[in-house]
RNA sequence: GGACCCGUGGCUUAGCCAGGAUAUAGCACCGGGCUUCUAACCCGGGGGUCGCGGGUUCGAGUCCCGCCGGGUCCGCCA
């Protein structure tokens, strides 16, 4: 939709350029604007080559533009400024467009995979990481719903000293029966304290993973059951929140199937690499890392870092487009990855850096079991949001308030996480996360049961005429639908998935004010009433569209 | 000590990468609106030296340099 708008302004600007011998790259140079709907400032950008006032180039450009088409009605000279206008066909094509389902897809296309969450399976997930989960989730949605074929995929962290402790507690104490990732946290965090009052107890967890890496069964049988264990428990969670991962990988893997052997060889023969006090490292210090890489210890064991590097070579062979969402304690280590691949000459991955969440007192810490579950806060946000769906429904049974409580809270959970860019820090609030107000998913959700509300009083939509549609509320509302695309788009380059939640509380502001401004279901005469109708469909989709979008659940009555 | 991120009304926050026309919203505060499609809504008001200082530019919240404050990282851990 708006995306073609643009195009058709491209065109004409382009062609006002040409004939006038000017070349620039229309790239960025297009902007919304408060006083168009669309803008463009080239003019200035040329002004010092040129050397004539930005106002005078502005005015040479638009005499020798294109004249207005199908999509643009008009474009005015402002002083220095080039405004554009939208036709009225354009705004009916809107209208006309968004009561399919099939208007809210996109034009990318390729393979992408987008790897998020990845908790180590020693514990539940906290608040800290599912910001990673919702950030990740979000962006693997709006890829798809950009037209990309994603694959989302967790990378289970089952070689590390973390899971060998989880290993070793199993063995020696006993699970609860309480839910699989909260009686794993207490397993592990009971074995650290048993480690640090006996510490000659370690080498045995030094013992079970050295037995892992080389694969024996007996071992390898109980790592993956304890993983496995505290990883249905972490995917429930997920699944509360209607985050699902379409595959697991298994870092082990990479190690039994000889891909670290391989990126070893590999990294050697770049010549690069050099053996101190026994270990094989990588020099990086002319990449301007202060330290170098180690790749295999001294006494022959992989790390971390080579199995990831083993990792990212299968991603980037793989798929088209390699996303990966971390927290900020990663951008080092991601940072000499990146490095080491590009040495390597393998496609490096797009990293989506969040910082972190704090709880008042400091950060948090699945091991010392300083923590907020996502289950604790999925409880008490749901319990809050059925006191308010009984305040405002009390006449609605007790399924239909537990159910709308159930949307409303993992909504508001969500939303209160996409809708900070992902480089601001964040300290954690009970206060703010019980809060369902204006900047909060119900909000959106609201919109969007009002929408259903009044289709479904309607009944069935007869023939309608957009071009009624004509009073301010009603077109900044269908210019804001037709916006979609131009997010979605944007959101899907530059992978910041707070862009859509900004857009979607913007989107339901508009169809908030044409509601309370524009009667629909007693317009007259019949054919207004016809054309606000439509246009309610196109807000229902539209919000429909964005709420799925943002994994946020759209009940069409709460 | 070095590296990266952040600093926008009392609090939270958009805009910064691609500099342009009155700086975006929410919360809180003050005032108004339900015989009218769900008031989880809408309207009005007050409140901003965009951390500080330089620089580039016709023009800086946005770019560059320095400083201050906060966060994160600098393991043969993951």
């Amino acid at each position: 939709m708006f995306l073609d708008f643009m195009s058709e302004v491209e065109g004409i600007l382009k062609e006002g350029l040409d004939r006038c011998g000017l070349s620039v790259s229309l790239e960025n140079s297009l902007d919304l604007s408060p006083h168009a709907d669309l803008s463009t400032t080239v003019a200035f950008r040329l002004s010092p080559a040129l050397k004539k006032s930005p106002k005078d180039i502005a005015a040479e450009i638009y005499s020798s533009m294109g004249s207005p088409s199908r999509w643009v009605d008009r474009a005015e000279l402002v002083g220095p400024y080039i405004n554009f206008h939208m036709s009225r066909s354009f705004l009916d094509h809107v209208v006309l467009e968004a009561q399919g389902e099939d208007a809210w897809r996109g034009r990318m296309s390729g393979s992408v995979i987008v790897e998020h969450t990845s908790a180590n399976p020693d514990g539940p997930l906290h608040v800290g990481h599912i910001r990673n989960s919702v950030i990740g989730d979000t962006i693997v949605r709006i890829l798809r719903r950009a037209g990309y074929s994603v694959e989302s995929q967790y990378y289970v962290n089952d070689m590390g000293r973390q899971t060998a402790m989880v290993v070793w507690g199993c063995d020696h104490l006993d699970l609860d029966d309480s839910k699989p990732d909260h009686a794993i946290a207490r397993v592990y965090i009971a074995a650290h304290r048993i480690m640090n009052e006996r510490p000659e107890l370690s080498a045995e967890v030094d013992e079970l993973m050295r037995r892992y890496e080389s694969r024996d069964p007996e071992t390898v049988e109980k790592f993956q059951r304890a993983a496995k264990y505290a990883i249905s428990g972490i995917e429930s969670t997920l699944h509360r929140m209607n985050i699902h991962h379409d595959s697991y990988k298994w870092e082990s893997e990479f190690v039994w199937d000889g891909s670290v052997d391989e990126i070893l060889d590999m990294l050697e023969r770049t010549g690069r690499t050099v053996l101190k006090d026994g270990a094989l490292q990588l020099d990086l210090s002319e990449e301007g890392f202060e330290k170098s890489l180690v790749l295999r210890r001294a006494d022959g064991t992989t790390l971390y870092t080579t199995r990831d590097l083993a990792y990212h070579k299968w991603k980037a062979e793989n798929y088209e487009r390699v996303v990966e969402v971390l927290g900020a304690d990663h951008k080092l280590v991601s940072a000499q990855l990146r490095t080491a691949l590009r040495i390597l000459g393998i496609k490096e991955p797009e990293v989506v850096i969040f910082e972190f969440v704090s709880l008042p007192d400091g950060s948090m810490s699945t091991r010392r079991g300083k923590f907020i579950s996502a289950d604790e806060l999925l409880d008490e946000v749901e319990k809050q949001a059925y006191i308010e769906v009984t305040k405002r429904r009390p006449e609605m049974d007790e399924d239909f308030r537990k159910e709308v409580a159930g949307k409303v809270a993992v909504g508001a959970v969500r939303y209160d996480i996409v809708r900070v860019s992902a480089d601001k820090a964040t300290m954690f609030d009970w206060k703010a996360a019980l809060d369902f107000e204006k900047l909060s998913a119900p909000f959106i959700q609201y919109s969007h049961a009002r929408a259903c509300s009044i289709l479904k009083k309607a009944g069935d939509l007869d023939e309608f005429d957009p071009g009624l549609l004509r009073d301010d509320h009603e077109i900044s509302l269908i210019k804001k639908i037709a916006e979609f695309d131009l997010v979605i788009d944007r959101a899907a380059r530059e992978l910041k998935p707070h862009q859509l939640a900004t857009y979607a509380r913007e989107l339901a502001e508009r169809f908030n004010l044409f509601y309370r401004y524009d009667p629909v279901l007693d317009a007259k005469p019949d054919e207004l009433r016809n054309a606000r109708l439509a246009l309610v469909r196109a807000s229902r989709n539209a919000l429909s569209a964005t709420l799925e979008t943002l994994g946020i659940e759209a009940p069409e009555s709460m």
